[in-house]
Order: structure tokens, then C-alpha cells, then sequence
RNA sequence: GGGGUCGUAGUUAAGUCGGUUAUAACGCCGGCCUGUCACGCCGGAGGCCGUGGGUUCGAGUCCCAUCGACCCCGCCA
């Protein structure tokens, strides 16, 4: 067997071949993508991570190599030296982006036999996930996982020029740090070194941030490994990646400028897409009273109407005694009707239902007036009334949904409005719908804590002017906190901080914090307020969130080259696993 | 913590009302083939029907439990 290549350097990737390179001779490495034996001619097609082309063996242009091609499988990794072939017009494949070339192989060298894969590796075939992520490093040579996975380093490379360009300073915050109250559940680490007591893994690096603020840095920024214990969805991960920042001697408005910024630049340069800055933004308020969330999907219209006054006199008793008790009534409105059978309206009901809305009530407007489940409850001037406020006309069927908790109706509409969307395919995936929500009140009452908690982190500052109602009315206290989402997603959130100890400790104790608890909590943070902290605040961004919609992907694992299940497990590694009875003593613990 | 979808050759799926030897495609193995590109043609091997229990003369199919993957609600400052 030729060794030739043990001395030879590969010269390009299979991938990157084009017309240009014809007739020059070639070393190319790669693994066997698929081959088609004709017998007296093989086929091969060798990729790398920039894509396939195809490698001819004939007996004439190399029979060494001819000979030793029949016993090749896929999956093999080869070393191939060749001459770069122009096709003739008739057998160019137009549909690879290689496809006007062949590479005529000279010589071959097999660096490694493979077992036969366990699924084939064309990206046609959908694979059970179970499976993908059994064999995850065989995953990652599909052409899809591995374009999300290089536009992610792109992504961060350009965000790092960009913030570095803008005067950020990149500092590391540690892992190993203080388990704080508030938030997510902590991932706990236990020292060895000190019996009984526990690091937690970092669910933010937001104190520490603040501190580097405090000490005089200005601008930081970081791209860090965020970890939480909560259970997960399609964009949830217990670690994910933060794009992280924080600014001293800035507005909101400032922030916002240099976010349009980065945002304009990372899309430009990783996908070619111009994006228009700046972003429209919308109070809380108006996002949730408009869309039902406060992520709203801006991609498409379906705006929601609030039908609380009008309809809350309605005979209808689900809808007067919501309004009476305090709820509202509001409603979706769809210009084509017809698009919409008795059996789909009834099926609306398993929309809304998880959001906690018993039904959806419906009517549909004729000519004549109104027909459909509630039509005999409204009279002609609420009928008019309806119809100024929604826009409805002939032909158009309202949504009602209707409860006693508002918070109830928004969510189900924004639900239904989501659902709408897609099924009518009002939603263009083509474009890019950037929004800042603005204003989060401060704090939402939590019924299971039986407690105000607070909405953004209790760090966040209030709107000043709202300070008096601190007391009064916790719940009407705006944040100066702003949320950026992009197609429905929330992409990032952040804040102006609070620099000043004595409103950072009226904070806590809205919050219900004990004095001591605090102390012990936070009493490093207190005092630091306290030795000149600059007006300052800052962002996060998620990063593997925003790679998905930029990759178009639809988990948040195709974006991640080594992910968790639903259960947080590895099932390639097994992890988490039991640990030797040894490892536990020295860490003073005994499991239950 | 709650609700849902799924689990059958290596892979993806079909499997009727509970009834003979569990199908197909792709992959795999062998043979033929000099212009294929999802090559083609001929032949072949391959099954703990997720696991455990139950009902039944008889279970891939019905019931219960359990494990796993996924989706949603809660949760995720």
C-alpha cells in the first residue's frame, strides 16, 4: 500500500473546490459520504467540514488506488492525492455546489476503517433523538448541525470585535460562586475543604458585573456559561451561553444604541442581512394589552381588542361576571371567516385551555348581523360597538375569550394569536422583527411565595417618579429594565441597576427580605454601593437562543454541539452519574 | 409537580376487529456492472415488537405499572 501521504499535506477542503482549481493536482482528506461502485469505475464523495466532492477512481488514472477502492465503506476516512477534473458539460451536478468538478484519483491512502454508522448520515432520513444524541459526535458531521455550529463561532467572533471596537473590557467572573435567594434553583457544588458548605454555579454573573462597575472598569463585557436548575424546554438548556455586558455613566437609551449596533453588525457580517435600526419599542403595558405577552411575534398583525366595556353588558353571564369581577373580555379578529369550520372553532378550545381560559366564544358577522354561540347576547349598538373597535366586517369571525383573571386572557389570546398566525401562515420566515419591550412593572406577586417577587432581578431600578409607591402599590412600580425580542422570542433583557445602597435596600425589603438574610446574602454587594458606585447598568443576551432563529433551527440542541435531554442527562456520556462512596466522604456528604 | 405525543429489523415507518410464518423502504453482506451522483440489476442475512406484570385458548394489538425521548403548562429574578 502507498504511504504517500503520511508525507503529503492536504492542500484544500473537499468543499471549497470550484472550477477555478481545474487541473491542479490535489491533496484532499476526508471522510467517504456515500460511494457508488460501478465496478470497472467507483464513485466516491469525500466530505470535510466544508462539504463533498467527488473523487474518481478509474483503473487508467490510478490503479493502485482503483484496486483499493472497492473495499472502501462509509464513513471511512481517506486521504486522497489527485488532479482537479473540469466535468464535461453533460455530467456536471448542478445541484452541488462542487458539481462542475471530479477529482480524478492518482493515489489513496485509507487512514481509518469505520464501523457502519448507526444511521445514515444524509440528513434526509429523520432520526430518532434518542439516537442522535447517543452517537452526538456522529450527529455533528450532518451538514446541518455543523453549519449551526461554525455560524455560532462566527457569532461570537463578531461580537467580540464589535464590543472590543465599541471599548468593552472581557473579564471572567467565576463558577465557583455564592448561592443567592431569588431566581432559578441553583446547581450546588460542595468544598471539600470547608465541611458542609456548598458553592452554586453562576445563574448570571450580575453581582459580579456590578462589581466591576463599582471598580472602574466601565465597559465589560463576556460570553459565559450561565447554569439553571429548572426543568427545560425546546429553548431551554441547563448551561447556556450569555452574552454579557454591563456600562457605567449610561442611559437606557444609550444601551439600546449600541445593541441596534451589534445586532446590525452580527447579522451583516455572519448572515449577510441588513437590519433596520432603530427598533420600534413597546411599553409592557402595550405589549401585553396589543399581543397578549410580552414577547410578541411582530412578524404579523391579528392585534387583540379589549371588549371589557362593551361586551361586560352583555347578557352572557361567562362575560358579565367577568367583567364584574374584575377580568376582562377581549377578543382576536379574522377577515376571512370562512377559513374556519364549526369543527376548527371548537378545537380552539385546546389552545387556550393550558393558559387557564375555559373556551373560546365566537361569533361570525354577516351582512344581516351576527351569528354563531354568543351572537343573541349582543344588541345592535354593542354589535356596532364591536365592530368599531375590532374593524370587523362582513365575512369576519371574532374570538372572544373572557375570564375573571386578565392575566388569564392575555395569555390565552397570545396563545391563540400565535396559533392563528401559523395556521393561516400570516408569519413570513424571512423576516426580522425586532421589538424593545420597555417598562416591566418591578415586581409581580407571586400566589405560591404569597409575596411580591421581583419581575427582572432585584437589582433592577425603579422608574424614580414611582418610587413613592414603593408602599402603596408595589405592583404599579415600573422598572427601568427593557427585554429585546426578535420573531417572538426574547433574545436578551437587562436594566439600569440601582447604584445607591438605600434604595437597593428599600428594594429588599418590598421584597419581603429579612434584614439579616440580606446581610448575609448580600451584605458584600451593600457595602460596596456604599464606596462610590457609578450609575451604571446593563444586558444579557442569549446566546443560543438568538443563534436559533438566526440558523432557523427549531431546538435549541442544533444549536449546541454537546446538549442535554429534557432530564438534563447526556446520553452520550451518561452524565450525571454515581460517584464512589471515597469521593462523597471527602466531601462530608451522605446521599439519602 | 401536571397534561400530551411517541417507542416494532441497524434506521424510518406499516401492521385492520386480538388469530397461521410480523411487512416495506433505506442501510448492511455477497455477486454483476466504465459516467454514476439518493447509481442500477440479481441474491442474502437481519426481530427481547422499550421493560415488567395482567386479561385471554391466543397479545405487536386490550389493561396496569415502569423506563426513555420529545412537546406544552407550572417553574425559569
Amino acid at each position: 500500500m502507498s504511504e504517500f501521504i503520511t508525507e503529503a499535506k492536504r492542500t484544500h477542503y473537499c468543499g471549497s473546490l470550484n472550477a477555478e482549481d481545474a487541473h491542479k493536482q490535489v491533496v484532499l482528506m476526508g471522510w467517504v459520504h456515500r460511494r457508488r461502485d460501478l465496478g470497472g469505475l467507483i464513485f466516491v464523495d469525500l466530505r470535510d467540514r466544508e462539504g463533498t466532492v467527488q473523487i474518481v477512481f478509474d483503473p487508467e488514472g490510478g490503479p493502485r488506488a482503483h484496486a483499493l477502492a472497492h473495499s472502501i465503506r462509509n464513513e471511512f476516512v481517506l486521504a486522497i492525492k489527485g488532479r482537479v477534473n473540469l466535468r464535461p458539460a453533460e455530467m456536471v451536478n448542478a445541484s452541488l455546489k462542487t458539481g462542475e468538478i471530479e477529482i480524478i484519483a492518482e493515489e489513496m491512502e485509507i487512514l481509518n476503517e469505520a464501523n457502519t454508522p448507526p444511521f445514515v448520515l444524509d440528513g434526509e432520513t429523520d432520526v430518532s433523538e434518542n439516537l442522535l444524541l447517543k452517537y452526538r459526535y456522529l450527529d455533528l458531521r450532518r451538514r446541518k448541525i455543523q453549519k449551526n455550529i461554525m455560524l455560532r463561532s462566527k457569532v461570537t467572533a463578531e461580537t467580540r470585535s464589535y464590543l472590543e471596537k465599541e471599548g468593552f473590557i472581557d473579564i471572567e467572573t467565576p463558577f465557583l460562586a455564592k448561592s443567592t435567594p431569588e431566581g432559578a434553583r441553583d446547581y450546588l457544588v460542595p468544598s471539600r475543604v470547608n465541611p458542609g458548605t456548598f458553592y452554586a454555579l453562576p445563574q448570571s454573573p450580575q453581582i459580579f458585573k456590578q462589581l466591576l462597575m463599582v471598580s472602574g472598569f466601565d465597559r465589560y463585557y463576556q460570553i459565559v456559561k450561565c447554569f439553571r436548575d429548572e426543568d427545560l424546554r425546546a429553548d431551554r438548556q441547563p448551561e447556556f451561553t450569555q452574552i454579557d455586558m454591563e456600562l457605567s455613566f449610561i442611559s437606557e437609551d444609550d444601551i439600546i444604541g449600541i445593541i441596534e449596533g451589534m445586532m446590525a453588525h452580527i447579522f451583516d457580517a455572519c448572515l449577510d442581512r441588513k437590519v433596520q435600526t432603530p427598533f420600534p419599542r413597546l411599553t409592557y403595558r402595550e405589549a401585553i394589552n396589543r399581543y397578549g405577552r410580552d414577547n410578541p411575534d411582530r412578524r404579523f398583525a391579528l392585534e387583540i381588542a379589549d371588549l371589557t366595556d362593551i361586551a361586560g353588558q352583555s347578557d352572557f353571564r361567562v362575560f358579565s361576571e367577568a367583567a364584574q369581577k374584575g377580568g376582562s373580555i377581549k377578543a382576536i379578529t379574522i377577515e376571512d371567516g370562512k377559513a374556519f369550520s364549526r369543527k376548527d372553532l371548537d378545537g380552539l378550545g385546546e389552545i387556550v385551555s393550558p393558559y387557564g381560559a375555559k373556551g373560546v366564544a365566537w361569533v361570525r358577522v354577516g351582512e344581516e348581523g351576527w351569528s354563531g354561540s354568543v351572537s343573541k347576547f349582543f344588541n345592535n349598538e354593542a354589535i356596532n360597538q364591536v365592530h368599531e373597535k375590532t374593524g370587523a366586517r362582513p365575512g369576519a369571525l371574532i374570538l372572544f375569550v373572557a375570564d375573571t383573571s386578565p392575566a388569564v386572557v392575555s395569555a390565552s389570546l397570545g396563545a391563540l394569536r400565535l396559533y392563528l398566525g401559523n395556521r393561516m401562515g400570516l408569519i413570513d420566515s424571512d423576516k426580522l422583527s425586532f421589538t424593545w419591550i420597555t417598562e416591566f412593572p418591578m415586581f409581580e406577586y407571586s400566589e405560591t411565595e404569597g409575596r411580591y417577587m421581583a419581575t427582572h432581578h432585584p437589582f433592577t431600578s425603579p422608574v424614580l417618579e414611582d418610587l413613592p409607591m414603593l408602599e402603596t402599590d408595589p405592583g404599579a412600580v415600573r422598572a427601568r429594565a427593557y427585554d429585546l425580542v426578535l420573531n417572538g422570542s426574547e433574545i436578551g433583557g437587562g436594566s439600569i441597576r440601582i447604584h445607591k445602597s438605600d434604595v437597593q435596600s428599600m428594594i429588599f425589603k418590598a421584597l419581603g427580605l429579612e434584614k439579616e438574610e440580606v446581610r448575609t446574602k448580600f451584605g458584600f454587594f451593600l457595602d460596596a454601593l456604599q464606596y462610590g458606585t457609578p450609575p451604571h447598568g446593563g444586558i444579557a443576551f442569549g446566546l443560543d437562543r438568538l443563534i436559533m432563529i438566526m440558523a432557523g433551527a427549531e431546538s435549541i440542541r442544533d444549536v449546541i454541539a454537546f446538549p442535554k435531554t429534557l432530564k438534563a442527562t447526556c446520553l452520550m456520556s451518561e452524565a450525571p452519574s454515581e460517584v464512589s462512596t471515597g469521593q462523597l466522604d471527602e466531601l462530608h456528604l451522605n446521599i439519602k
